[in-house]
DNA sequence: CAATAATAGTGTCAATACAACACTAAGAAG
DNA sequence: CTTCTTAGTGTTGTATTGACACTATTATTG
């Protein structure tokens, strides 16, 4: 057995599952590769990090840089790190998960001369690499998270019916909720306030728009308040 | 703004947060530095990743050369990759966590010439690097896990008494726990079997052993249920 | 061997949370 | 003014939670 090793210095990358919610289903953003390996293919956004930026920042970056993306919610997901994930050579790459809303953001259909788009979670093409099992691990976390923490609003304009905070969860969980129950609960927890607004150009009875309440949202889990829906 | 950009190839590290519980506190195992940087000072165990191993693979090298530790709960935690967090050079680092029982698994106290020690979460010396930040990442994450997940047995003997069980659940999730209460959970979950053996050695009534029922949990798990203490 | 000390083991009840359930109100469209 | 569509609202039975105190068993000690 030697006593000297070969220390990995491996090519590092992150790859971003850039989440939405269109009227049916929760949808994912993906980018077609324009350069081998995997040319043609559909793949998460993403690339390699470079030396003078830290994890977050090249998430950010990439994500901006590809999508246009900007000031979302983004979250470390897990890192990847098989030897044969990239048939080029070696590279690990950090995971991020993001959270959009479609109306508050106008998403670059396609940049970089790179054709991206946006595909549901319930009709997704082959991926590149191992993007597959990020996707799946991104959409457990999501669920897992949203269970427990008021994430949802991310998902959403600034401005939300009630109706559309149901929405995300039952899209998300996948799942059936009760009207009633439903809003009891959240308003019960005070994390939503009213505006005096209601929404617009609806062809029946308008509803009324709810804003999250962060201040309120930060001083409940500072007490150990617990978000479950 | 140029069209090239030197790309990280950043040196990669693993470090591991070694949980284990003794009959007070939450114990952490650390590894006194015997180079430079940080010569002398307390350190999670870890090391530089092989080119020719996964993450996971050499997470569970590290632990078994630095302590011995084989065949434990081992799972990756967050990875950090702040550009100063090494000052030779930038070093990412993919961290993880591990839970250990003291009895079942005899522990080296000392391996590769370095001092390693057991250490009370509740007296903690200053660590080098980062690594202050990742054991409170992964404090943090045991927290949460245990509480909706059964992995406090990973901390206790194959055969268990319910007051070690419910000891585990109160040192993580400092709090006291009704002694009925708890009692009448874990049993109705029914994840616990009951063994025909007695504690040993006690200065009192011996209580009965059980065991983790492991097939139990995984068809209840898959079927969605819920392990929420 | 009797007394003591220490922990094992057990049930009830009140309060709270949860899940199931259906109708009226408001506004838009024709 | 009729119709269509979604907004908005309470009650009740059931299940879960949390608070609470005593007897049983075993080892130890005098």
């Amino acid at each position: 057995m030697p006593h000297t090793y070969e220390f990995a210095r491996a090519a590092l990358t992150v790859d971003i599952v850039v989440f939405a919610l269109d009227e049916e289903d929760l949808q994912v953003m993906l980018i077609q590769r324009d350069l081998e390996p995997f040319e043609g293919q559909w793949a998460l956004p993403g690339g390699f990090v470079r030396v003078d930026e830290t994890l977050d920042e090249s998430a950010r970056r990439e994500l901006q840089e590809e999508t246009g993306l900007q000031d979302i919610y983004l979250e470390q997901l897990y890192t990847f790190g098989g030897l044969k994930r990239d048939p080029r050579e070696r590279v690990v790459t950090v995971a991020y998960y993001a959270l959009v809303n479609l109306e508050g953001h106008n998403v670059h259909a396609s940049t970089d001369a790179r054709n991206a788009a946006w595909f549901s979670m319930n009709d997704l093409p082959d991926l590149a690499f191992d993007h597959s099992m990020i996707l799946q691990t991104a959409h457990e976390r999501l669920r897992g998270k949203l269970r427990y923490q008021p994430i949802g609003f991310e998902l959403l304009p600034e401005k939300f019916t009630l109706r559309q905070l149901q929405h995300v969860y039952e899209v998300v969980l996948d799942r059936e909720l009760d009207k009633r129950n439903f809003r009891k609960k959240v308003l019960g927890m005070e994390i939503v306030k009213e505006t005096n607004e209601i929404e617009k150009d609806v062809a029946h009875r308008a509803a009324k728009l709810y804003r999250f309440d962060k201040k309120k949202y930060d001083r409940l889990t500072k007490q150990g308040f617990n978000f479950e829906i």
